[in-house]
DNA sequence: ATCGTAATGAGACGATTGTCTCACGTCAAT
DNA sequence: ATTGACGTGAGACAATCGTCTCATTACGAT
């Protein structure tokens, strides 16, 4: 009987696997580190099987479900009709911010498990590697005046929005300046449009 | 017989409590991740006596000394005659930069260490969260030319210089851009120069 | 040198984490 | 309905972490 071999009962794998994912976005909303026990109680799942289908609680965790859609390029600037770069950097970046503080919790873990795969073990494959959402929306606020900049500008200011966008600005804020979230908007709203100001001024005298 | 309450034993005290961190350090700049059995082991210490020092092993690490001096603002601009904060904050950078990226594996520890402590228990005071070793430094870079900028201004370049400087934007330029450490250097010197310049720009504008 | 007391060492203890085994149930083809 | 394969539950197990107790060591005032 020519079983399609990969998916023989896929159905119920898929299942308990998304239960476990959402189980444990569920308890990261809540505020909390759950353990393995936890997440399993809470999808309704003995711990064992919790332990088949992700090897540490951190692979699960990282996996888990954001609060709310993560902005997307295509979200962002949907209907927008703005064109100055420096607005839409900006734009983008309040909306990577309300997700960042959003689920803080979450960026957290996920941040210490990149952390922990980088620094411990030689690189083991199969625990899923950090993803990178900022760049897209970088790059899709800066399209329509890409041609206003020097490749090699553009390059580095790509490059130095990232630092500010993303989990690692926010940790900075929080843990090391002992700044409050609004003030950090301020702040990184600031420096953005001061970056692609001064990127275009570059980009203009050298052309 | 009147004690000195706080000091009955304090040499012995800070004596332990010295080896513990220098003990960590050498374990750290290893590659190690060290549980508390080990440093108090290296440290020639019982285990109870570590855990005596520090609740656990990850304030241990945080508080642990970094390979060689870190820039401190007096070794940095000791004999500097230069006067122009633009500068003086990509000198502060540029030592800041070697020292990460000279200790990156133990600052990865570092940090891994610092973001489990504010997730898991409740907010516990009294333990650093974090040490902050860049913020006199951006200070003693921008002394000379403190007056040319509006205290506003300042508050949010000094918070946006502390973004750029640390070890989470190594991480970004590592994890997330795999972006190499001369060209993160680059990008960092730029967008470093570029904001104090758009601040001197923006307190002389409002001055 | 003696003595009280603070600092330490040794180890037991419970809680938690991830692994493993074995028995049970449940899906799907016959 | 029967059967085989696969997913699951229950629990034992070692390893690790942080807490606690109690005996011992050694500092420092007398």
């Amino acid at each position: 009987m020519a079983k399609p071999i990969e998916s023989r009962r896929a159905n119920q794998r898929r299942r308990t696997r998304k239960d476990l994912l959402a189980a444990a976005g569920r308890l990261l909303k809540a505020g909390k580190t759950p353990g393995m026990d936890e997440v399993a109680a809470e999808a309704m799942v003995s711990r064992a099987t919790a332990y088949r289908y992700f090897p540490r609680v951190e692979a699960l965790l990282v996996e888990a479900p954001l609060d709310g859609a993560v902005p997307g390029a295509e979200e962002v600037f949907k209907d927008e009709t703005e064109t100055d770069p420096e607005v839409r950097v900006d734009m983008a970046e309040a909306a990577l911010h309300e997700m960042v503080y959003r689920n803080e919790a979450q960026l957290r873990v996920m941040l210490a498990a990149s952390l922990e795969r980088t620094s411990k073990g030689p690189a083991e494959d199969g625990i899923p590697v950090r993803q990178n959402r900022r760049a897209g929306l970088i790059d899709a606020a800066l399209a329509p005046a890409r041609k206003r900049f020097t490749p090699a500008t553009y390059e580095r200011l790509a490059a130095a929005l990232a630092v500010l966008f993303g989990t690692e600005s926010m940790i900075v804020f929080s843990d090391v300046l002992g700044v409050d979230p609004k003030t950090a908007r301020k702040v990184k709203s600031w420096a953005t449009r001061a970056l692609v100001r001064a990127a275009l001024e570059e980009s203009k005298a050298r052309r």
